[in-house]
DNA sequence: TTAAACTTTCAGTAATTACTGAAAGTTTAA
DNA sequence: TTAAACTTTCAGTAATTACTGAAAGTTTAA
């Protein structure tokens, strides 16, 4: 395999990943490209790479920039905004993940406390309901502060062992 | 809150969740809606509480059966088919992650290595895609495992004490 | 200041995805 | 067997989401 399709294979797999978790495809092969890139890109060069339009490009390198993955870099003597991708791979990981659990996990958990105060009335489907929702958010909340605490820079000595002992 | 306003809170934001993560919102309203359900439910009581087609309903049961946190179940007497959903959180949890494992990682996997593998010949750009590709393959294949044994039933006592000296 | 070089916004449209409901298919009881 | 009671399929349509490109807005150099 040849560089060019390599690096096209990449992006289309980076873009169709994306749509699997909810991501757009443009904002998902936008870093995909950038990421990749050994130099900033400015936005003509990233609308002639994917062949799409100016307001797509600008669009997306927003909601990336909004994501904290992506860098506006200005480069000397030129006029044009350049971008680039966070490049440090755990950071992408500690990036996306901190973002995720600040966007939905804890909305999702206060819902989830709220329901399950509910005043037992008794019947048997008041208390599946209680019940079931606070399972749900002692899963949620175990898997959100794990995935942080395994995913933070501010690993102690104590967790990077264990970490690396558990896998 | 009532017990019906907790209800169809906890379904809608259900709902929506699963929108957010690329999982259609009927097919994330009927899973919250059978999980917090003591009896199994028939096709046409899930018509009914969420208001869906009997075509939707349909398709979307197939889906949560195939993706194993489902379950037809039949009742003595009856001809109707119900259905139940896997009541065990950490069950749940289990098999959600193993199935997007399986689905979705594992393939990504694979492609990454792929195109990590191309011949190196000595071009900035090509160095940066094989470095780049390189490390995010590290890095989903470390979290993927992790995952797994974290998640996983199968744990011994070892990880069970490091899971929670973690968390 | 002005005008050239850029970026952002947004109304309109295209593409994708989800949903309906009726017809076709299947199962079960008698 | 047959017909009633159910489930699945799928063509057509509705709803949602993504994208375009031109107009409006902004920045910078002279």
């Amino acid at each position: 395999m040849e560089y060019q399709a390599a690096k096209d294979k990449f992006i289309n797999t980076w873009g169709s990943l994306g749509t699997l978790w909810g991501i757009n495809k443009a904002m998902a092969q936008i870093h995909a490209l950038l990421f990749i890139s050994p130099e900033p890109l400015s936005m003509e060069d990233v609308m002639e790479e994917l062949h799409i339009s100016r307001g797509n490009t600008s669009m997306n390198l927003r909601q990336l920039i909004e994501w904290g993955i992506v860098y506006k870099t200005s480069i000397a003597g030129e006029r044009k905004e350049y971008f680039s991708s966070e490049k440090d791979v755990q950071e992408l990981g500690r990036i996306i993940a901190k973002e995720r659990s600040r966007r939905e996990i804890r909305p999702t958990l206060k819902i989830l406390k709220e329901v399950c105060s509910i005043k037992d009335d008794g019947t048997a489907k008041t208390q599946e309901l209680i019940k079931k929702t606070k399972e749900l958010y002692d899963l949620a909340d175990t898997a959100d502060t794990m995935m942080n605490k395994i995913v933070n820079q501010e690993q102690n000595w104590l967790t990077k062992t264990l970490v690396k002992l558990i896998k």
